[in-house]
DNA sequence: TAGATTGTTAATCGATTAACAATC
DNA sequence: TAGATTGTTAATCGATTAACAATC
């Protein structure tokens, strides 16, 4: 597989739906797409298709098309899919709770090995089979365990502590749902933030505007 | 206010962020500040900025820079934070519980109006104060009450339909958390999703590469 | 006033789209 | 073979960065 050094992150973010998109259709069945298909599908251009999927060396055949469970598979192997990830999760108030009994992780190629919190009500038992520990055997877990991502659903006040504590552990990814912007060291790893307040507020502003447009097109009819 | 007909989806997309940053600012106390510092601050160049704020007019003194508290009241206007929308959830499990739980609607310009399922174990409860009504009578209070975002948490296999069934009733907004590619006519309504796992793959790309760039110094290294 | 920093235009850079030869 | 569709280069478009006059 040709790997382009630099990939922009404007490819990195349609690889996952590639992904999703092609799961899609191998479970409805389909065996083979063009680009022209597949872009009419997703909102994209062919030519953006093949340009991006040319970042990485052509899975298609010419004439034919694209084989969907073949670009699946190699798109899954791009995104690092089949390379034994795992997870912990630190925080187990409703939001980590939510996301460890929903979350398919392993669809996603990780492994949820553990959560972790400071609550006497839930360390000691298991969420969705998932153990939680003591915030304070963290590390120790961490020596113990290889570890590819830690999930922070814990309070913003404990947000950037935590993320110390795994980065000092050598954790390289962080998956930040916390409603803050927590830094760390680019050197040592990498931070995907969910903030769903950035979504909402990004809706607000194309709802307001379709609101102000019909209130411009109202007055000029009434003109 | 100046507003540029066509602002970028790249632009839009950073208006939250401002928002954030400026909160933030505002909360430890800072009065004013200049493209450039909030550019290090953010990552972002102070070019940038300034043209992002060009969009919609300068809101900054020349010689000066930026009142944190003016940027982020006119940052939240175009956002339209004041326009008094409202949200419906769809569906009560454990993640539009969290969300019900924990979001905090109100800092983003949003009234929290009620949630709808179909589980009699809820349905007629409150959940942190919001009334849980039968996914029946979603029509009937739609049509009663302006609803600006219908928030969809409800099983994958539910989500299109009742995607639907806001849009037939004129909600103009859909905050799509469900993992699926819901289709609506892009002429009635906006859809904001929040993929999780597409976040999550983005993540493990990123992870998956660092490895490959550590295996490949580590042969280099030992040559 | 002098210094600082914006508003705004121009230049550059990068991403998307178009085009077409290669080939299945 | 003829038709279809990719891989790949070139052209276009748009977003970011640079520059600097305006002005606080």
């Amino acid at each position: 597989m040709k790997r382009n050094s630099k990939v922009s992150t404007a490819v990195i973010r349609r690889l996952p739906r590639y992904y999703r998109h092609l799961s899609e259709l191998q479970e409805a069945g389909v065996v083979r797409i063009s680009s022209s298909a597949l872009g009419k599908s997703m909102g994209l251009t062919a030519s953006q298709i093949r340009q991006d999927l040319f970042c990485f060396g052509g899975f298609g055949q010419q004439g034919y098309g694209y084989k969907v469970d073949i670009l699946k598979e190699e798109i899954g192997d791009i995104l690092g899919i089949n390379r034994g990830h795992t997870v912990v999760v630190l925080g187990t108030g409703n939001l980590g709770r939510a996301i460890i009994e929903n979350f398919r992780f392993s669809i996603n190629g990780f492994r949820l090995l553990a959560a972790f919190d400071i609550s006497k009500q839930v360390v000691g038992t298991r969420i969705a089979g998932v153990p939680v520990y003591h915030a304070d055997e963290l590390e120790e877990f961490l020596s113990k365990n290889q570890v590819s991502v830690g999930l922070l659903t814990v309070p913003i006040a404990a947000a950037q502590e935590m993320g110390d504590r795994l980065v000092a552990a050598g954790v390289p990814g962080i998956w930040n749902f916390t409603n803050y912007e927590i830094s760390f060291n680019p050197e040592k790893v990498v931070v995907e933030s969910v903030h769903f307040s950035d979504s909402l507020l990004a809706l607000n502003y194309m709802i307001t505007q379709r609101e102000l447009q019909g209130i411009a097109k109202d007055s000029e009819e009434s003109l």
